[in-house]
DNA sequence: CATGAATGAGTTTTCATTCAT
DNA sequence: GATGAATGAAAACTCATTCAT
């Protein structure tokens, strides 16, 4: 392997590993160590790959984000040609948010750390403001397939993103009898579907 | 000033020193210290009021719900009084919410950090549970006053509430521009109440 | 009550709380605010009654072995006039030692403290001096009662003295099994009884 | 030096360090501190090589009496084929024991402390417990080589061992003068050994 | 006399980072 | 490139003692 493959192995590795490490503990009571023990990488070596424990942080944000964006890119393709009716693509992309995304426990997780540093850390917080940015423009252009209306559009896709942000930390810390995720967004996808 | 008194002043200062210190910093890099000089107090006597680092944010959320919860039912006491129909009661109400709750930034940036600390730490996590399903369930019969479909009420409260959740979340870090916040609430409110 | 037993009583009080304290923490885990507590008194009081926290330690080796002193002497007075044979009257006394002193844990625990304290701070070892050098010297003359030969004797209660200690710090930490101290002290005791 | 063996000469280092600061102050009353700077270490690589300060001492406990196992056993290895007699050996043997452990200060004095922390402390309870039962066994076979009595041999063993633990107590403390610890020993030795 | 609020030095421990090997 | 030894700042917490009320 190339040494700039062994490089970005590494790197990969401890994106990982610092994955697996937010969903024990938060990110400043995770040490250096702990990261690299993850990784299964000599702890001297982090400071070869990345610059300083916020270094790493940074990146591994981009990675998630990135991730994500792909993932869900990749249903898009792989779906986009099956569905006729742009509702019914629609109904089953939000079904996929629903399921993949806003539902995912652990993601969800990493997202409050992840707020919550971007609070007080400003890169942290430019990182942030892009991907929600970009995410709710995506959500933006979905819609506009469905309805002309560009103002209800912009206004749905920031109100439709809010919603499952909310959902996402309420089925987290809640019961799931208080707040029935599941079926609570299946009734607003046919309401907010019906309205359009 | 009577010993009991300066017991209950002090510790008052201190929840209220945490406030202004988390507003600058993370709970976990808010250092004792910091929080004793921010208090103007002695920081062994931080010791000698609260028994931890953790029984002190412990105390404050609970003062802090407390407190959140007075405002709003104050509110609600001199209100309700002055006002015969109740759709009109509810719209008001679910004003005061989004300009004095939703919208304060200062309590969604703490708000957050303490979804953050729940998500790692169970006690915080009860508070919390225990703090929203109150929440909920406020909205809730404000909703029933409004509707008789116990149903529709239970899902439309936590609906409503997760949606303010992600709008505080998207307000604090998204631009103004992006969200228009405030109308967007506006908006929604209104095809709420027409729901109704 | 007159202000001085008030005064004694108090100080009465402390030493009894420092000897409960001891049975449980060494002497310097213990702080104030135990003792204080055990003694069922305000700690900012213990500084009227004593002037440091080594003065009361000072004073609670006094009080100690004073009691223990006392204990020995009024079994003596109560005893002596019953037996006729001073060989029979050593022989109760040892027993009374073996029994009431070498053999009570919780005195040799706090023996064990306060030769360990000793070790390190001079006031308390001129303390633990004074008393060991009575002590011998009281052994000497109970021997004295049975063999008139000085040298002997001075060197007997010595090692008889330095026997016991030995058994008592044993009889806290090894199993009943491995020393079986009480049978051995029985031996030990018929040897040296012959022996004179 | 490699790395294995500069690992074990720091922990050397620190064992010999904290051996040199009980000389001077109590365990509780030693800070991690004073141990690295008698060691010539960075306070915090203390860490580095122990868990905690407990471990520190766990680790002198068994590094001390290994230390006095191996130079008692070294003696009998280089002595036992030199004499032929079993009781003058045993007498040689006991000879060792008085002047290099029962008289010598240092080592009782550091034994005191043990001792003392042993009391509240069960890990170092258990240690000590471990070591004495082993010790009163070597003594408990020295005798076997000159008598046939099992039950004798057992409690002499028990009892000697006792003797000198209260000899050494005694000579840390007492004057010289008041207890002839060199005589009495001797004194006591040829009683014993005429016994057998 | 009694109370308990206040002080601040001192403790153990953690940890990101550096750097010689 | 990889390793792990070393550094020292900073954290939470304890506590004897003082002193105003």
């Amino acid at each position: 392997m190339s040494r700039r493959s062994v490089q970005a192995e590494r790197r990969q590795q401890i994106m990982e590993a610092l994955h697996k490490c937010l969903l024990e503990k938060p990110f400043d009571q995770t040490s250096i160590k702990d990261i690299a023990a993850t990784a299964q990488i000599n702890y001297g070596a982090l400071h070869y790959y990345f610059e300083s424990k916020e270094d790493i942080l940074l990146n591994y944000i981009e990675y998630l984000i990135e991730r994500y964006k792909s993932f869900f890119e990749e249903w898009i393709q792989s779906n986009s040609s099956s569905m006729q009716d742009p509702k019914d693509f629609l109904r089953a992309s939000i079904d996929f948010v629903h399921h993949k995304i806003t539902l995912n426990q652990d993601l969800s997780k990493i997202f409050i750390e992840i707020w919550e540093i971007a609070i007080y850390n400003s890169k942290v917080k430019e990182k942030l403001q892009k991907a929600y940015t970009e995410w709710i423009e995506t959500v933006n252009l979905a819609i506009l397939k469905v309805t002309a209306n560009k103002t209800t559009a912009a206004r749905l896709s920031v109100g439709l993103a809010a919603f499952w942000e909310g959902i996402s930390l309420f089925s987290i810390i809640l019961d799931e009898k208080t707040i029935e995720a599941g079926a609570l967004l299946k009734d607003f996808q046919e309401q907010f579907l019906k309205f359009l």
